[in-house]
DNA sequence: TGTACTATTGATAACGAATCTCATTACCGT
DNA sequence: ACGGTAATGAGATTCGTTATCAATAGTACA
């Protein structure tokens, strides 16, 4: 059969990869390419954005929409599908799971004769550390 | 007491109000903007994303983030909360209550020691009439 | 190991959504 | 009607993201 499209690998992909599982939150395009040159590496921010749409499209990473309408990204382990509780001030995350809610969103949308269903189930809040101590 | 701030009624709050109105759908600024101009109104860009900040600010109007990144809004009934599930193809919004996702989310975040929960919730799939046939 | 093919890279330009500036307009209490 | 001032809007500006395209470097194969 005819070869399929190949990937190849580069120390670039690689880089954003370690890079994305150093940081336990959500992290922008922008910040971890500053991250990666502060570190020494002259990676290109085109790259970065390359590679980390990439990570998500293969499921090797989650991605989701800051409420200032930018993109972050977090490694999360492949074939799970989980949630997320953010903390608005630090940038903690916490995966939840929601298997209720999951089950939820399937049948609101089946009742409403909706097929193909995703959902956006994330939490936002201030965690132990960043809470006002009243 | 010293005079509060006041809001003044203009036509051009009055004619995004309407227009929000008028869409069963989110609409984007700029949508909503050239639906404006359209219909002949010489409304300016800086206002409709003025007037729609505010709409949602007063709790007049919903806004999420499309999945492309996009700010969207939507009139609401003030007072409620509730989500949304929404056809990827046609716009078609349905409004949904979820009760038990609201406590839900409040109860995980607690679980954590996360205080002031915000949530994002929505469910986007294909509406009945833009579901494949099968 | 060398070589050719081509995916990937990266500096920069281009794009687009949203915000800011500031002179002008017009709402509204008096 | 008047005056103080909030609101408007055209254009400039900011900023995240994507496109361009020549140069680079994986990878398959001889």
């Amino acid at each position: 059969m005819t070869s399929p499209t190949r990937k190849r690998n580069t120390w670039q992909r690689e880089a954003v990869r370690e890079a994305l599982g150093a940081d336990d939150g959500f992290v922008s395009a922008q910040g971890l390419h500053s991250t990666l040159r502060e570190s020494g590496s002259p990676i290109g921010l085109a790259t970065v954005y390359r590679a980390l749409a990439d990570l998500a499209t293969e499921g090797e990473a989650d991605s989701l929409q800051s409420p200032e309408g930018e993109s972050v990204y977090r490694a999360c382990t492949p074939g799970q599908h989980h949630h997320h509780l953010i903390c608005r001030n630090c940038g903690l995350t916490v995966e939840i799971e929601a298997d209720a809610v999951e089950r939820w969103a399937k049948s609101v949308a089946a009742e409403h004769g909706f097929t193909q269903p995703n959902h956006v189930v994330d939490v936002f809040g201030l965690c132990a550390v960043c809470s006002p101590p009243r």
